[in-house]
DNA sequence: AATATATATCGACTTTTCCCGATATACCAA
DNA sequence: TTGGTATATCGGGAAAAGTCGATATATATT
């Protein structure tokens, strides 16, 4: 994955919200009503109602979450759900620590 | 500092091979005169010829960083040295484990 | 099959970023 | 003080990102 892409994935406030609301998704998504939060996550409805904008943006702002492997998605049903992905995370603390 | 604007900072190929050659000034620019590289840094002109981009360019680049307070800088003469600083960098890891 | 709901994709417009050359400023040397 | 070198700032054109509404697609329900 490429570092940039990552590093611009961060570059908007929305979306780094949408990432520090995954953490705790009980606590930040109390409607939903598939709480399975750990296995699947979040909605795609859930997180555009919280954060205010278009529902086409936030389905964007997503996909380029996904892209950079910040977070996963599963579909289940007519929802996608998404949750963080520790592991690309866990990278992007790799790649701070080695190479800034 | 503005998250955000730390991570905009990021987003730009030459800005991290910057930051990543200032890791290792000695190293990487083997041509400055003043080789004081812990205390001074490297100046601009050394990593304009390096980045191969233009000198406005750079000097821009330089001050992006600044901002973002990845890189310190000292005027030394007619020149102004730029180094890594290594507390915003380290607040940069504290927000990537504390938040994303 | 028809309709409803959730999400993704498309097209467009506006704002921001990238990167340059030209010019200004700061400092040094003669 | 005149000229030379290093850096910063300004103005601009091209490319990318932000964001929307409209539409397409996938799934569920009746």
């Amino acid at each position: 994955m490429d570092q940039v892409e990552i590093f611009k994935a961060l570059s908007n406030k929305t979306r780094l919200q949408i990432l520090n609301w995954l953490k705790e998704p009980a606590l930040n998504f109390p409607d939903q009503p598939n709480a399975d939060f750990e296995n699947v996550g979040v909605c795609v409805g859930q997180i555009q109602n919280k954060a205010g904008l278009s529902q086409s943006t936030i389905s964007e702002y997503l996909s380029i979450l996904q892209r950079a492997d910040l977070v996963s998605s599963t579909r289940v049903g007519q929802w996608t759900y998404y949750k963080r992905n520790k592991e690309g995370i866990k990278q992007l603390s790799k790649i701070i620590n080695s190479e800034l």
